[in-house]
DNA sequence: TGTTTGGTTCCATATAATGAAACCTAGTTT
DNA sequence: AAACTAGGTTTCATTATATGGAACCAAACA
């Protein structure tokens, strides 16, 4: 039961693969990507459909999540994200900023945006809610390891693969730590083109009251529109709003 | 495997049984409401947590939904769900008929309000989102079940306890199968104070080109309000609002 | 008509799950 | 201080469930 080879752990893998294809998706192409036999994976399968996690279209013979994995999903979202709590200050600063405002969490060394806001339709980042993304080379993922404690910051840090999405990607913990002890300083973390190539961002953790930190916010934009120097000068407005999220947090309520 | 007492179904249940808390939730309350045997949920939630499913807090000895739940759930939710395509309608309405919204598909005879939007703070119903209600005495159960497959349509009432929340609450499917009819006609159906009193609503299926319905948006609003006769004048707009979410849904997409 | 493809089922065997009982720690009571 | 209680955690002989290669099925194709 425990682990990834048992019971549990493949069903929740299997239920991965199809929710990661984001269509409907034959039982080929998952077959197809999958460690399991055949009738092992059809098994899996025929049991979440029969839970009602995916649902089965008969008419094309394709899988996706089903119902009973979105009614869990908006108890998950709404006691386990911060998201909720925190929509109406991402909505206010991004009118304020008008750039795009990332919202997220940490979850083993990864981070999970869980909310972004933007009011002009010029510019995009590659972050979508719900998608993850190496912590070491993110604004939001830097603002939190600075901020976790030593021992969760070291297993985080040995997760990360330190692939150079860029030429200004840290390489290495060593690399990184510096700049860490200057986030832990300052407040406040920088993605200088650091996962893609022509966009920056600054960053604060979400820190209630003395406690650890739950997850962080960040205005991320294009160096064809903005400076690092132009977003530093709204650090002010990023802290302020970090932490009205942080005063309405009940620290309780978060995992980590 | 399959069914519930297969090692997936005890799982889920386990997962439910935490998400139905709606708050961070100690062992032993879980096992208090729990069919298994203490060692047997114990290990549950030790292979749910080790899987990221849920979450454990060490200070408090409290468990929840784990961030691997949030994230699968963003991924059911945008592709499993009504709501991201319908929310620009949805929102329309409500602006312009100044009542709650709600907006819900069908799952095994129940139906999930997926969304709801309201404009006005003065009233609400018990209608959350995410929550499961019964078909039979709400508006939108009743809309989606007089366009479901007709052996579709059996088994979700099989599956309906026929409970009498109210007086004018229907109290067998022979009691609802002439209004069923009466809704398939007129492409409209309506909540006459049957699951809570003093509320009534009116509400429109969602079927997608000539395809099966996939869910319905209705209107509601208490008595002391409006009358049923003033919900009846907001019929054409509600139509055209479930005609327009119909026309973005592509039939696919979604679970039945 | 024979072959291919994708999906579905079978069942002897293997593996994981089971759950009563015991254990552990911290707090409470005597 | 000792005994007791409560909630959480672990053990392991036994049982139940899962396994997965092979076979089967139906539809499509050559």
């Amino acid at each position: 039961m425990l682990g990834r080879n048992g019971t549990v752990g493949k069903a929740i893998e299997v239920l991965d693969q199809v929710a990661d294809h984001g269509r409907p998706v034959r039982f080929s192409e998952l077959l197809d990507g999958s460690r399991f036999p055949k009738a092992t994976l059809y098994r899996f399968l025929q049991s979440l459909v029969g839970q009602g996690m995916l649902a089965y279209d008969a008419e094309r013979q394709t899988y996706m999540p089903g119902l009973r994995l979105v009614r869990l999903a908006h108890a998950a979202w709404q006691h386990s994200s911060l998201a909720p709590i925190a929509r109406p200050h991402v909505d206010a600063l991004a009118e304020v900023v008008r750039e795009a405002v990332h919202l997220a969490q940490i979850d083993h060394g990864h981070v999970i945006f869980v909310d972004k806001r933007k009011k002009t339709n010029m510019f995009d980042t590659l972050a979508q809610t719900g998608l993850v993304a190496p912590s070491y080379c993110t604004g939001v993922g830097k603002a939190i390891l600075a901020f976790l404690p030593e021992e969760t910051r070291s297993e985080a840090l040995k997760m990360q693969a330190f692939v150079p999405y860029t030429p200004h990607t840290h390489r290495s913990p060593r690399s990184l730590w510096p700049e860490l002890d200057q986030i832990r300083d300052e407040g406040i973390a920088f993605d200088r083109e650091e996962h893609e190539q022509g966009i920056i961002s600054v960053a604060a953790p979400i820190i209630p009251d003395q406690r650890r930190v739950v997850g962080a916010i960040s205005i991320a934009t294009s160096t064809s529109r903005r400076s690092l120097d132009e977003l530093k000068t709204l650090s002010p407005t990023l802290r302020e709003t970090a932490s009205r999220i942080a005063a309405e947090v009940q620290p309780w309520q978060f995992p980590n």
